[in-house]
DNA sequence: AGTAATATTTGCATATTTTCAGAAATCAGA
DNA sequence: TCTGATTTCTGAAAATATGCAAATATTACT
């Protein structure tokens, strides 16, 4: 029961393991768009957006909406997002506190 | 610059999409082990766990101390423990909303 | 209606990555 | 040197990512 729920946290963590899915879903965080929308605003092709969209869909953290010949995809769990912020904040630090490491080295070695 | 950021969040999202990784976390938390401890705790063979470990150590989400022949891991970032946390919370939300709507439905069926 | 044009999805082939078991290598201590 | 703890290597199976072409689906045009 317990596994059950870690083996699914896993397959979240595997899908948001993507830099063009986690990009696509900071996109919709700014709101619903289309596809196509999408694929120009994060310059990728429709067929690779697409089935990037299609797994995000798959897991439960988007859903779609068709209408015409659009299909309009939007979060469908935001606190997804939230926890990614966590995470992001925390690599951020990481990132600033590395680089005022090496430039604190850089005065020392001059 | 923040596509950096996206990468390096990719990547460690992939470090957590395994779930021995996470089972491993999640023991972590509770205190810093051996190799040896862990193994039996969570029932992993050595050598896949000293893999695991050395993913998980090279990402920077743990650290290592070594005292004579034995090794004592640690986890060296508590923030992304919680927000696996809060992955985790929403995950079981959505478990049991679905076992609820099981249970409603089996109730209408019968 | 029939045809063209547009938006999106899917099939297929391929290259890359990940996982894991078992064997071998290290390393520290008795 | 012998033993126990841990790590690394090797090779194979399985999963992923992606480009291109083809298939769908829906609207627009004549």
């Amino acid at each position: 029961m317990e596994d059950d729920l870690t083996a699914l946290q896993a397959r979240l963590c595997k899908v948001l393991a993507h830099p063009k899915r986690l990009r696509i879903i900071y996109a919709l965080r700014r709101g619903e768009r289309s596809v196509g929308e999408l694929a120009k605003e994060l310059q990728l092709s429709y067929a690779n957006l697409s089935r990037h969209l299609h797994i995000l869909l798959e897991i439960g953290l988007v859903e779609a909406r068709h209408h015409g010949r659009y299909s309009y995809y939007r979060l469908s769990t935001p606190q997804i997002a939230e926890a990614c912020d966590l995470v992001r904040r925390v690599l951020r630090d990481r990132l600033t506190q590395l680089g005022q490491l090496a430039h604190a080295n850089s005065k020392n070695h001059k």
